[in-house]
DNA sequence: CGATCTGCCGAAAAGGTTTTCAGGAACCTA
DNA sequence: TAGGTTCCTGAAAACCTTTTCGGCAGATCG
């Protein structure tokens, strides 16, 4: 199928490509029988326009790129649909890159996104901890999602982690649970601080200290989860809740807790971290979970690119709130 | 930042655009110590060719557009990936959109990739089920992915689930056990009869009959895999090996038979589907599962859009092996 | 009736690159 | 020395659209 042209468009309704230009763009200077003619013809023809040669007019593309890290993580996909879905119905495209956590391939993908003059950049880390900037001088505006640049120069939108393990905390505290455990991730993560943080912090301001003594840092795995609880409930056997600092670790815990036939959440409140859909609402029982909102962070990223797009952006670390999502692993106390 | 155009380069060069034009693509009229010179000033400028000037007289944008209905979904990822990495270090980038299911939504897109002169479209279903095409009389070839195109000129690639179904009854048997049950999801999805038809097969291959007298076919969900096995142990309690239609299904299945002290494998073995990392590595013992081979099937669909670009695609469906993933939940009877 | 204004339309330039084609210079052959 | 090659280089057209600006026709006004 052969692609009409403005050309032919103008010439099928007997005008000039200058006033059909004009008519199909919306500009008042042309009356509205032409304008009409000029919109016939232009669905008649199944007229699209070009947007290279708009863009090279214009110097405005309606293309950003994303560059993620682990595009096989979960956490950029969420990004990607809340960026998707703020662009939407406009006239931006997303060209997606991933540069698999290699920082030679991000380069050449850099590139290659300036080469197509993207109008605006969205960087997406593969872990929550600050990544190396893209550099100053690019000639576009860059927003840093999910992991903050390591340029406060840059502007960077995270979720708040510690106000997430703050939530958690508070909600077991609420269902009137008072011996409070929390088993979590890789130390070595800032997630896992911030929110460990959060947790003491709300627990200090209620006069609690954690269950256990101390709060267990391990791996983001189930069976660092299973592994952990089983220690916890050695040196602790009346813990009435525990906080785990995914949602992965929290099926673990569910699981040796049912093993010990302790009840969930009778005996024991389990909250988790994430909301990773697949691994929370099918557990035993569904569990109550720490949603991180990615797909608002995506959406602000790219209202926030939008409105920079010519002008300039901001720059600091922008913390956005978790919300917690509950299932039938916590209920109050009887 | 502003950026350097060919111009700029040519005058830094000293020399006319078309040479500069030359020099950077290799064009064999220009003389060596004068494409020095050229490459010099460019990288000097930091020159970058604009690819819509570019796009706009040779008519190839390299970009290829991905239309996908499920990106939460985990299916359309790995496609995704492996056409990125078939793209990869070439010039070609991937404009994603995601249609969320939406028949408007996705005509929408179409229109947009259209517009921006995509060299090619890839398309990923949902369900792997076949769905409407896209039309016949589009300027540029489309692959369908994962979920086949009703129209039969069109061309699809989508995974093999009779041969997958084949593949773990047959692992199964050579395991040595002989009263193999098949739990799976829905029956109203193609894979999963297919998948059934397979296993079904290859059983009568070897004179055997499905343990428990049928198929058991529900929903894609953990509680669907734990309530079925609960009846087929009811049933047939001495069941030797399930087959589980997914990953999901399995994690449910090995949580009944663990809570009904029969041991995984050496009483029963259970082999998955999907092979969902997640899901299948994390279990108590981690699955046996077929992977559906996903990240090879987005790679040929992007080495064959590329091939066909300027020329004609083939058609009909091709399906794609899926493989056998041995994990612990399998092993030879003793 | 002449002058000014208003409303529409079209010619042309611009945006950055590739490609064709003509021409200039240097070299060789007879 | 004249004519023919071979190598390089540059001018210009083309791709498709937007936007500016000039012009023309008709209407309004004095």
């Amino acid at each position: 199928m052969e692609r009409a042209t403005l050309r032919d468009v103008a010439r099928l309704a007997g005008v000039s490509v200058a006033t059909a230009s004009k008519a199909l763009n919306g500009q008042p200077q042309v009356r509205a029988s032409t304008r009409e003619r000029v919109m016939q013809a232009a669905s008649q023809l199944d007229f699209s326009p070009n947007t290279h040669a708009q863009a090279l007019i214009t110097q405005r593309t309606g293309t950003v790129g994303l560059l993620t890290s682990d595009l096989e993580g979960r956490f950029s996909i969420p990004i990607l649909m809340g960026a998707e879905d703020a662009f939407g119905t406009g006239q931006t495209s997303v060209f997606l890159c991933d540069a698999r956590g290699d920082s030679i391939r991000e380069r050449h993908h850099l590139r290659a996104l300036l080469s197509r003059r993207v109008d605006g950049l969205i960087v997406v880390g593969a872990r929550p901890d600050s990544r190396p900037s893209l550099g100053r001088d690019l000639p576009v505006p860059v927003i840093y999602a999910y992991a903050p640049s390591e340029d406060p120069a840059d502007l960077s939108l995270v979720s708040d982690n510690e106000g997430g393990g703050r939530l958690a905390v508070d909600h077991l505290i609420r269902t009137g649970r008072r011996r409070i455990a929390h088993i979590t991730g890789d130390a070595t993560y800032g997630a896992a601080q911030d929110r460990a943080r959060g947790a003491l912090d709300r627990l200090a301001q209620e006069g609690l200290e954690v269950a256990g003594g101390e709060v267990w840092f391990g791996m983001w795995s189930e069976a660092w989860g299973r592994g952990a609880t089983r220690m916890l409930l050695e040196r602790c056997p009346d813990v009435d809740a525990i906080f785990a600092g995914s949602d992965e670790i929290a099926r673990g815990v569910v699981d040796v807790l049912h093993e010990e036939r302790l009840d969930v959440p009778e005996k024991v409140a389990v909250v988790g971290y994430d909301n990773w859909t697949i691994l929370a609402a099918n557990a035993r029982p569904p569990l109550t979970t720490i949603d991180l909102n990615l797909e608002q962070l995506g959406r602000v990223a790219a209202q926030r690119l939008f409105a920079a797009i010519g002008g300039t952006l901001g720059s600091g670390v922008e913390k956005f709130p978790g919300k917690l999502v509950t299932r039938e692993s916590t209920a109050p106390l009887r």
